[in-house]
DNA sequence: GGTAGGATGGGCT
DNA sequence: GCCCATCCTACCC
């Protein structure tokens, strides 16, 4: 499966919800595995405690400060990996967590990589999940995503979508933002289709 | 259908 | 030493 051409960099180097927006529906590639996104999160900069940059510039989230449109990949409790894109013009924080994929190509590929996944919704329904179904890692870290092998495409078909905002998920501050994306009435959301209507 | 608890390690106070 | 942008299993309706 081919799909569309490349993101470049200016669809990322905008404000960070409109990039987290824009991104639902897109397909998100790497290798011979491929999904379209169904859910993000925007972390911004400024005000927004819960995102890493809030605390400044350090080792970990220096990426997050860099050019727009490359990946921030960070382990979370010791055991996960999850992939942000970094957006804004270079200088300014603002990334967006990818959290569930629809799986689009190289499914056998994806089930071997999920064998504890029971149904398809669950193959790539949460950040974790979907760094492991698309082999994502942290030496991902960094790596420009308008080029290959990891990027974003637009898709070949392009389908209605209606945007949902909800709070975020598993966070503590600044709770009460609407700042997690789903597309509507998908079923490969985290959580399943019940929390996308918050 | 639902939830409680454990795994596990890096980042920062 | 505490806090996580999580997932899976076991167990209980």
């Amino acid at each position: 499966m081919r799909f569309g051409p490349i993101l470049p960099r200016s669809f990322y180097q905008r404000a960070t919800v409109e990039v987290a927006r824009g991104l639902l529906g897109k397909v998100l590639v790497h290798g011979p595995t491929a999904g379209i996104v169904v859910e993000t999160e925007a972390y911004l900069g400024g005000d927004d405690l819960a995102s890493h940059s809030a605390r400044g510039i350090t080792e970990r989230t220096r990426v997050i400060f860099g050019e727009p449109g490359h990946a921030y990949v960070y382990l979370i409790y010791g055991m996960y990996e999850c992939l942000n894109i970094v957006c804004e013009p270079a200088g300014q924080p603002g990334c967006v967590l990818l959290r569930a994929l629809e799986p689009a190509a190289g499914l056998e590929i994806i089930r071997s990589r999920r064998a504890a996944a029971r149904k398809p919704e669950d193959l790539a329904s949460g950040p974790g999940k979907l760094t492991l179904a698309m082999a994502i890692t942290r030496a991902h870290n960094g790596v420009d995503m308008t080029r290959g092998p990891l990027v974003v495409r637009e898709p070949t078909e392009r389908r209605e979508l209606e945007i949902q905002a909800t709070p975020r998920i598993g966070i503590s501050q600044c709770a009460d933002r609407l700042l997690r994306f789903v597309i509507r009435g998908n079923r490969f959301v985290s959580g399943g289709i019940r929390r996308a209507h918050v």
